[in-house]
DNA sequence: TTGCAATTCAAACACTTGTATGAAACTATC
DNA sequence: GATAGTTTCATACAAGTGTTTGAATTGCAA
């Protein structure tokens, strides 16, 4: 107990550091003076590196999971058991989106942390992983009672493209803009969402559902 | 001149290596270990680690633009200036998924290399990467033809899906075959880029050119 | 205030990293 | 076969890494 603040200052700088320059390049050293603390704080608070890399994680990827089932909890229990697939498309890919893109100052350090962690494989972070396979299977059931006629290899794909486009436009934010001369607009995070949701839809429901073909705005 | 043996040795140790660990645990003792090659010649063949990676990179780099571009100019040509959108999507994605994918003894090293290369941003391949977006843009002019009515924000949208479900399908294979219990088969390489392409083209032609909802099979 | 545990701190430790050095071995030319 | 240039090698070096140490400081209860 006592002052918990040296802890908190370590946990907010790591996480704040690693988000922007991956864990590849961020010392204890760069940690410690972002936080104004002695270098040896973090073994006594933390035991060890890895360590305060697992509890950042663990700690951020539970209220991430928490925050996507509220959204599909949310929207099953409205819809009497079965949500229709854009909802629990964008419950999947929403929040992730919303805390990484848009404007600089509402960024989320959180979420830009945990896609850091989804795109460099540390061991620490490798090690606790395998527990999201089992948050995904949640979204993969709901996809189900969704879309009952859909195989479920087609559910899968389905779910894979979704994480797909929504953490790869995250990661090439940048060469985006780049490309296409600031004529996509990354900043309009809802019309990303939009975008994302929409394209997966489609490749869940083509081939079955015909004549419906989603548009873009029928997933706002 | 003279004996290149040791120079190339240490080209392919290091590909094999950080195509398979990465760039951040493969030192350059791991290096000159898996090439049977004295520590000193890195620096005295190419000057520096970094410098070595930047080869690497170069050299793979334009060897895998060659390849997209000989499809898309062929598939071009032989439609008289206007390929089909599936065949210059599948000359995007279809290389580097060949290459990444598929049973293990015929994946390429120079695919799984280029692979790892648009993941871990290390510093020397950075600052070469801004050409990619110059190739890209070969890509985007080949989409524009093809797709005349659609406006230039969809068709970078797009792109950036076909690349998103390529790359991240590549990047969490592993996942997505324990995810899916197998049942998702990721050897069957010409499944994998059927599916790619399929969604990809339905996000550039829904809504515009209706009623043709192209099947997955089409696209093959 | 005194005493004791929790916390902070400067310094050092053991280890790994990429790079440099200078002697040895090799290769080809005369 | 001697010589000059290239390549290899064992070894050392400087810098950076995470971690440990033991003394100082703090905070709180008796």
């Amino acid at each position: 107990m006592a002052s918990d603040h040296t802890r908190s200052a370590i946990l907010a700088a790591a996480e704040r550091l690693y988000a922007d320059r991956g864990f590849g390049d961020v010392t204890m050293r760069d940690i410690v003076a972002e936080a104004n603390v002695n270098l040896a704080a973090v073994n006594y608070h933390f035991g060890s590196k890895d360590e305060l890399i697992a509890e950042l994680f663990v700690t951020r990827s539970i209220a991430t999971n928490r925050e996507r089932l509220h959204e599909l909890k949310a929207a099953e229990e409205q819809g009497g058991g079965r949500a229709p697939i854009e909802v629990i498309l964008r419950a999947l890919v929403g929040p992730t989106l919303r805390g990484c893109l848009g404007p600089e100052n509402q960024r989320s350090t959180a979420a830009r942390f945990m896609i850091r962690a989804s795109i460099e494989s540390v061991p620490p972070i490798r090690r606790i992983k395998n527990r999201e396979i089992d948050h995904l299977r949640k979204f993969v059931g709901a996809m189900r009672r969704s879309l009952p006629d859909r195989s479920d290899v087609d559910i899968y794909w389905g779910l894979n493209f979704a994480l797909a486009m929504a953490h790869h436009t995250i990661r090439e934010s940048e060469r985006l803009t780049k490309l296409s001369e600031g004529k996509c607009d990354l900043d309009d995070v809802e019309d990303v969402v939009a975008r994302v949701v929409s394209v997966a839809t489609m490749a869940l429901t083509a081939g079955r559902t015909e004549t419906k073909a989603p548009s873009r705005l029928a997933a706002r």
